[in-house]
DNA sequence: GTCTATATTCCGATAGAC
DNA sequence: GTCTATCGGAATATAGAC
């Protein structure tokens, strides 16, 4: 991996632990044993290096949908989900939270790049709850876009309240929903 | 309202408009009026404050379970959603959300505040659900904790995702979780 | 592309006068 | 309880050598 593209790892990981205000540039050139003065030559603001971060996501969110085309709506959203586990295991909370509530502490760049992705998201499991209705595999009373708003909630907040109310918490939501969602 | 009060008033709500991290005492001290030191003076470090912060509102939540002791469980329901319209109107997020992200970057003594304020609210709002229930006012399949934990979670995170999203979406999920509820 | 060195600003915190 | 003054440290960022 690319000096740049271990960076953006990093800072997406810093984001998603401490938030993107309590991470330095230091914190980055301190783990990849290179100096601060480096980390501002591969992104000259810290805005760069969170537009760059977000745009990244963004991609992969894209690999993501793509690779999953082919697959039913069941396994779909099961890929999604694990998306949220994947960062339980890290024990951090996902970009879309953290970033969310410093979004008053960040240009126009990066908050106009975060809504891309919010949307991107949001568009994705209400396509895949469509798609699962429409084969008689998910059952639920609202849209498709308002279960999709409540799903996505669900697991975002998950990661952020069961920090404090105990970390079975995650998976006992996770559970719930499969579990109500079932046709 | 005293010095002291007025600064655990702005604390808050700079905590939820911009991050623990991402406001200083100076931003306090400028729009009292008083300086720097004075601030210092109430609360000697930003953890004191923030710990003040945090009993501030959990004696707000225990005033306002005594306070709706007597109604309905759909009144008491109401008044704990209301919390979140209020904060929704002023465009920021709630305590827990935005600590919650920060959790990693604040000292012992806010991290137990945090999770006692947190626990306080997933018990009240398991409470009203049980008694919904046994009223036969509300329905839910799983336990009364679990439906608290998908209603807190909901609500919390729509403060948050709704500020990329639109902010309808945040009535739009307030909307659904009443009607899924009743009876 | 990485380095040394440094400029600048801001922040949390404290000493001591009033 | 509020003030002036200041310390020490940390953060973002840049200039210029290698």
């Amino acid at each position: 991996m690319s000096t740049r593209e271990e960076i953006i790892q990093l800072g997406d990981h810093l984001i998603r632990e401490k938030g993107f205000n309590a991470f330095s540039f230091y914190d980055i050139s301190k783990r990849l044993k290179i100096k601060n003065a480096s980390v501002h030559y591969h992104f000259p603001t810290k805005s760069d290096l969170g537009q760059s971060i977000l745009k990244n996501q963004t991609g992969k969110l894209e690999e993501l949908i793509e690779r999953t085309k082919q697959m039913d709506p069941v396994k779909k959203l099961n890929e999604f989900l694990s998306i949220y586990n994947k960062i339980k295991s890290e024990g951090r909370v996902c970009l879309v939270g953290s970033l969310a509530t410093d979004l008053n502490t960040v240009d126009a760049k990066m908050q106009k790049d975060l809504k891309a992705f919010a949307a991107r998201t949001l568009e994705w499991v209400t396509h895949i709850l469509e798609e699962g209705r429409q084969q008689n595999v998910f059952s639920f009373t609202t849209s498709a876009r308002t279960k999709a708003l409540l799903i996505i909630t669900n697991m975002l907040a998950a990661l952020q309240l069961s920090r404090l109310t105990g970390e079975k918490d995650f998976y006992t939501i996770r559970q719930t929903i499969l579990k109500e969602l079932k046709a």
